[in-house]
DNA sequence: TTGTAGGCGTTATCAT
DNA sequence: ATGATAACGCCTACAA
């Protein structure tokens, strides 16, 4: 099945009766005379010749992949997130350096631990990505610096911390919340709950300081519950929502805001299953605004981050700092937007 | 922010006052003078030493990655098939090698253009990745040229076509069908529709030809239109439904088998918003059982291919082959099976 | 315009 | 047991 072996730049210079060098010439562009363009290709094409990405990097000292690290393939928003990058990754490259297409890219799924991630971080090299992005829910002090010695420059989508020198794609997530809570409130709602992901992730902190700041706010007096998940995903999400409905009767909430997507899909799920009508018993409001906020019976109201958005931002800062080293690290914004749909119906409409 | 440049196993060397070569052969565990370790370990710490993977596989002539091309990474059977290949990797390297852990997972996300697929298979070159596992929606015999003359080993996860002799994994979705429609069937349903996807794609096929053996079986009489969508997606789902829904009210189908779990979600969509109730008037089952089957309200009925368990078969022919590249080609099969959940409730039972 | 030669970082061979 | 040295495939001064 596999063919005896690759042919290398020697056996297609041979064969095209020219140099190693001409070959690489040709093949890269560098200009050369006609014939021996000819030449060059046509034993290239007859030999199948790929040019070995190994050697390649090796002397130039850097490949052309780009990784992305993510915490959570099954998590839609990154998949989202994923495109962009791509997007901002083939666009830009083809902009910036004429050439056909820019780096590849590659998914490296990390697990859940931040040692795994920093693992992956200082293990990178030359010939696996020379360039990553990563979006990490958790972050500490040895990431910190792991991400600051870096063998590859490094984007991250998120908050890595306060002031550290590095290139950042973010948003406000918090006042997501904020805009989420709002517009519960304004819909009538009397006593409104908020489903977080662990507090100790950078987004759950976030989220938690939003919602914390929408209950000191004029409409504060309807803050309801804070339920804290195990992790950001639905079966988290189901069992909050047991946590809600085992709460007294008069604290039991008449809105949800859940701290993502996933959250909301996972309170919408158990709450439809114990026999909850939404929107009328009960409101939803997720975050991410995830493909699915849409596809959902009810459909999700959302507030979208920005995922495709934040990746293309990410892909163009990685690209610039390949580039330039040594430039000055920067951070580019996105704001969150409410998306509303069926869940989150007023109460006094009937539907 | 990067630091300046890595260390390479000659300062390793020269700070612990040996030769590279003792460097080498300490670091890969090939046996040294205790004191020679430890000099060499120390001096390797002391400077962050890690090995460069470029140079590596350019002396090996092989690296430590797998690649996993996907033609759409947004529908949550490719990211289940995904964790599959990595538990594969890391369970089989693990035993097999007695090594760390396995080779490095990545993910290719080629777009849904054939071409794509192939440029990415004939450019595999070693430094990207030296194994390779695909599950291609469509086929052709320029691809099956592509596979059999791959430089690395190729796993497809589907079929490629009879008789191509290469290693593959395999389920037969067209039986996956008949269990959905004798299911249906089962539950009293008088008119059942087939929402396909593309046919001239693999899975599309067999599909379809599940379809017509059960429209000829026993039960056939209930078999109802059969819809072409555009694409394996929700949106397809969605204007697929809009066909069905618009055909005179006495071939309009009471019960929708749909090729995959996002046609299925698209056409509950689309039947809920336009007021069907289901499954009271509307039965729907999918096939992949896809995380969100058991999720969406109502939860759908999905027929499991076993992701999760294909993507584990395919990593573990993949790494044999690496092994032994000479073996006969060999073929693992996964059996379908019925998930059973709201969407396809019997007509006769009321919730 | 073309060819020769050196070296990127690693491992493996062959002396010592 | 250890060290010097030669590759692996590629690109690119430098020389012709």
């Amino acid at each position: 099945m596999t063919s005896s072996r690759r042919p290398t730049v020697n056996e297609v210079a041979e064969r095209a009766g020219v140099s190693i060098a001409s070959v690489s010439r040709v093949l890269n562009g560098k200009g050369a005379r006609a014939e021996t363009e000819r030449l060059v290709r046509e034993a290239a094409a007859a030999l199948g010749y790929i040019p070995d990405a190994t050697g390649r990097s090796l002397k130039l000292g850097r490949g052309l992949q780009v990784a992305f690290a993510v915490d959570d393939v099954a998590n839609p928003v990154y998949t989202e997130m994923m495109r962009g990058v791509e997007d901002g990754l083939r666009d830009a490259g083809q902009q910036r350096s004429g050439a056909a297409d820019g780096p590849r890219l590659v998914v490296a799924s990390v697990g859940h631990e931040l040692e795994d991630l920093i693992a992956l971080i200082s293990s990178l090299s030359r010939g696996f990505a020379d360039g990553l992005v990563i979006s990490p829910l958790r972050t500490s002090p040895a990431l910190v610096t792991a991400l600051l010695e870096a063998p590859v420059p490094v984007v991250v989508v998120g908050n890595p911390g306060d002031k550290v020198p590095i290139d950042t794609v973010r948003t406000d997530s918090g006042r997501g919340v904020k805009l989420a809570f709002g517009h519960l409130a304004d819909g009538g709602r009397q006593r409104i709950a908020f489903v977080n992901g662990p507090s100790e992730t950078a987004p759950g902190r976030a989220r938690l300081h939003g919602f914390e700041s929408a209950a000191e706010g004029p409409q504060g007096g309807l803050a309801g519950a804070v339920v804290e998940a195990s992790a950001f995903t639905v079966e988290a999400g189901e069992e909050a929502w047991a946590r809600l409905a085992a709460l007294p009767a008069r604290r039991r909430p008449d809105a949800v805001v859940a701290a993502n997507d996933l959250l909301a899909f996972g309170v919408l799920r158990a709450a439809v299953s114990a026999g909850r009508q939404v929107p009328r018993d009960l409101a939803v409001v997720g975050i991410d605004d995830t493909e699915y906020a849409r596809i959902y019976n009810p459909s999700l109201t959302s507030v979208s981050l920005g995922a495709v958005r934040r990746g293309t931002l990410a892909a163009g800062l990685l690209l610039d700092r390949m580039q330039q080293p040594s430039r000055a690290p920067r951070t580019r914004r996105v704001n969150p937007r409410l998306v509303i749909r069926e869940s989150s119906a007023p109460r006094s409409v009937r539907r």
